[in-house]
Order: C-alpha cells, then sequence, then structure tokens
DNA sequence: GTTGGCAAAGTGGCCTGACCAATTCTAATC
DNA sequence: GATTAGAATTGGTCAGGCCACTTTGCCAAC
C-alpha cells in the first residue's frame, strides 16, 4: 500500500500568485499600509491574466492579507493575517464566545500584567476616559474593544491576540450586539465601568494575579448579563 | 461628530454570490460530500457571469466551506468548515502556540471530562493504542493531532475546538515539525505516552481536576522538549 | 493666496466569449 | 460482460472590453 502523494506539479494559478504576494508582504518588500501595483501591472509582471490576479486578490483578501479599495488600489493590511470567518456563519453563539473569553482573557491579561508598555497603559487610560464620557451610548461597544484587544496585544502572543479579535469578529457577527445598547442602558453602565476600572488598575500595578482576578470577575459578570438578556429576549 | 456607516449600498458581487451559497449550505440545501451546480450553471441561475462565480468560489474555497476538483466539479466539504490549508504564514512561533495551549487546552481538557461522549472516550482508545504501536514513527504526529483536537470537540464549544485546530495547522506550517520526528526519536517516546495515558485516564474517570492537571503537565513537557529541541537546532 | 468645482487619468468591478486540460460518461467493440 | 476509445462535461485560463468609483490636478472664481 504505497501512498504516494505528491506530484501535484502545477497548482491552482491563483494558488501560486497569492503565495508570490503573500511572500512579497514577508519578505517587507511591500510594508503593512502600502498599496501593491495595479491589477494590470501585476499581470504584466507575473506574466498572468488579469483574472488570475483578481481570484489571487480575493484569496488573500479572504485570508485578511490585504484589503481591496474600489477605484483606489490594493492595500496590505495592517494586521497582518488572522483567523478569518468573513464569509461562512461559524455557527458560534454568544456563550460560547464567553465562555473561550472566560478561559483566555484572564490568562493573557495576568500575561499582559508584566509585559504591558506604558504607553499602552496610558492608551488604556484614555479609553476608559472615553467609556466615562460615552457613558453607554452605543460607541461604547467599540471602545470595549478597543479596551480587550490592546490588552490581548500586550500579552505579546500574537497567537492570543488574533484570537481574542477573532472572538470579537464573532461577536459582532453572531448579532449579540444588536441588543447590546439596549442591554447596557437597562442593567446600568456603572458596574461595567467599576470593572473596567479594577482590570485597568491591577495592570497600572503590574500585578498579574489581581488582573487575573479582575478580568475574570468582568466576565463573568457579562455572561450572567447576558444571560439575563438572553432570558428575556428569546433568539 | 456623529458616524454615520455610509449605506450598505451593493457589496463586492463576489461576495454576495458566496453568501448565497454559504445559504444553500447552512439551510441544508446541499449536504457536504455533494456536488455543486456547475460554474456554468450557477452563473446562469444566478444571473451572473462565470468569472464572478469562479471568484465566489475561490473565496468559499479559502474559507474552507468547499472543495473544487478540476474537471470533475465543486463539493461540499465533509468537515463543515475550517479544514482549509491557511495560504499565508502567520508569522506565530512554535513557542507562541505552546503558551496559548497552556492556557486553553488544560481548561477544555476539563470541560471535556466532564461532556466527553462515550464513543469519543472509546476513539480516544484507539488512538493511544496507536501511539504505542507506531512508537515513535512520524505518523505520531498525525494521532497526536487527532487525539488533543477530539478532546477539544469534546469540549462542546466550536470556538474552541476551531482554535485548537487553528493552533495545529499553524504548528504544521510554523516549521516546528520538521524537527519533530528526530526529536521524539532522541527523547525517547515514552514520557509522551505517559503523559497520554494520564490524559485518557482522567477524562475516563470523567474527573476534571484531574483532566486539567494532566494536559497541564503534558503541555508543559512538550514545552520543554521544545526549548532543548531549539537549543541545539537553531531556528 | 485660497477655495471650489470639474475633467481626465487611474483603478477595481464585472462581463462576453473563447480555448485548453482533466475528468467523466457513453457507446461501440471485443 | 468487460474493455476501451471517443464525446460531453467541468474547471482553468486567457484576451479584451466597458462601467463606476477615486484620485489628482488644473483652472476659474472669490
Amino acid at each position: 500500500m504505497v501512498k504516494l502523494e505528491p506530484l501535484p506539479s502545477s497548482e491552482r494559478l491563483y494558488i501560486r500568485v497569492a503565495r508570490r504576494i503573500a511572500d512579497l508582504v514577508k519578505a517587507g518588500d511591500v510594508k503593512p499600509g502600502d498599496r501593491l501595483p495595479s491589477e494590470r501591472v501585476l499581470a504584466d509582471m507575473l506574466q498572468v491574466s488579469r483574472p488570475s490576479i483578481r481570484e489571487a486578490m480575493i484569496a488573500l483578501e479572504v485570508s485578511g492579507l490585504i484589503e481591496v479599495r474600489t477605484g483606489s488600489g490594493i492595500f496590505v493590511t495592517r494586521g497582518g493575517s488572522s483567523i478569518s470567518t468573513p464569509l461562512v456563519d461559524s455557527g458560534i453563539g454568544p456563550f460560547e464566545i464567553l465562555e473561550m473569553r472566560l478561559v483566555l482573557e484572564p490568562e493573557i491579561c495576568a500575561l499582559a500584567a508584566e509585559r504591558i508598555s506604558d504607553a499602552a497603559l496610558q492608551r488604556l487610560s484614555e479609553l476608559f476616559q472615553s467609556m466615562v464620557e460615552l457613558n453607554g451610548r452605543p460607541e461604547m461597544e467599540a471602545i470595549d474593544r478597543e479596551f480587550h484587544t490592546l490588552i490581548a496585544s500586550e500579552a505579546e502572543n500574537t497567537a492570543m491576540a488574533q484570537t481574542v479579535e477573532w472572538l470579537w469578529r464573532l461577536r459582532v457577527q453572531s448579532g449579540f450586539s444588536r441588543g447590546y445598547h439596549r442591554l447596557i442602558v437597562e442593567e446600568g453602565i456603572f458596574p461595567t465601568l467599576e470593572e473596567h476600572k479594577a482590570i485597568l488598575d491591577a495592570l497600572m500595578k503590574r500585578d498579574p494575579e489581581a488582573a487575573r482576578q479582575a478580568m475574570t470577575s468582568h466576565l463573568l459578570a457579562a455572561t450572567e448579563a447576558a444571560a439575563r438578556h438572553f432570558a428575556s429576549n428569546p433568539a
């Protein structure tokens, strides 16, 4: 029972093209934020047709490496690549997301307490101030998101940071945020503010154990709030 | 400072097409393993050009929802979504992966201890037997992978399960496994066997605390082994 | 000098139609 | 009935074209 897999010889063209482009980015020839040559130019350079270039670009776009702006050009994404789920609904629900965050983010927070930079602490303070000022307006969710993703990025573990960002994307996608605003208005925003304050304080003291504890409390409270929310707002 | 999200207008065509197809799958009109209508037929049905259909298919293919077989047709993937091989290198290294697994998998294992099915326990036993028999051959890594991903899927949290699979894909991609075989030969396979046995036993007793403990020990050992490996094999 | 508007150039979005290569189906042949 | 050669089907790729949107820069009006 031999199993000679290989000799694929020629992969599909769009994959080869996509890899070439991805290599350019990885090699640093084009940096995040840069604009790639136009599709027509790329087609000419790589000696393939424009449809093939387009297919490769779509593959890279779905992979999160590039961003296509109509009429303007193709740009390299700033965040690099990540777990992608733009098209297919993952079927992952709010409680699964929260259960996973409850496992992941306290540890991330503890790591971040030891590794976080002063600049990041400064930014977190600003974000917290914004939360106080916004006080329950819909924009708060975006602030909340940056608060958590920033902490995740300061844990200095790309895998963890990308996962946290992925979970936020899933959350937005899963219709959890549709009732978010009403929820925080009903519940009152202050408990959430206090929880974030506790996290911020722990990070500033660079106290891993306190940070872990604060994040755990915050996410437990969020889970309970979500449970109440869904109890009174079936599906 | 209003922030009116600038009208949805028309998304790009390939995305709308891809969503339509994805909905077909989600609604169960076409099931995993089924063949989709040919590109030409789809183009005719949706009243778009074939290139647009192709672009949508590539997006879905990258997303892992479908599989394209030249000359044969387009088929819905059996494993749902996320079997796809990432197109771009994430730049995430072995130690980041291990650090994250060390956070995630012990908790997953504890959850699985309470939720795991008898069938899954049976399968885990078989996998362990295979590990004993293979005893250090390269195929072991695939077994190891199924062992861990199966446990993750039994935690009954799709987000966690997908993340564990993602981490394995990253591992394969990050060149960690290139020296894997030599490593386990040098180190001897027995410690790893014992660690897996401990995990299996804990799950069979449905003891969450023991399961968490066993998985932690296993991953700590793996981290140390990886450290030794990279110490003697500079990148 | 600044501002405002407008046109041209550049870019991606999408289409038509065609040919090639791999696969599968069909039917004639043995 | 099994084999096999040819036809039909299907994805892979290309060429060229037109449209809509963005950007840019010139020029007129203030």
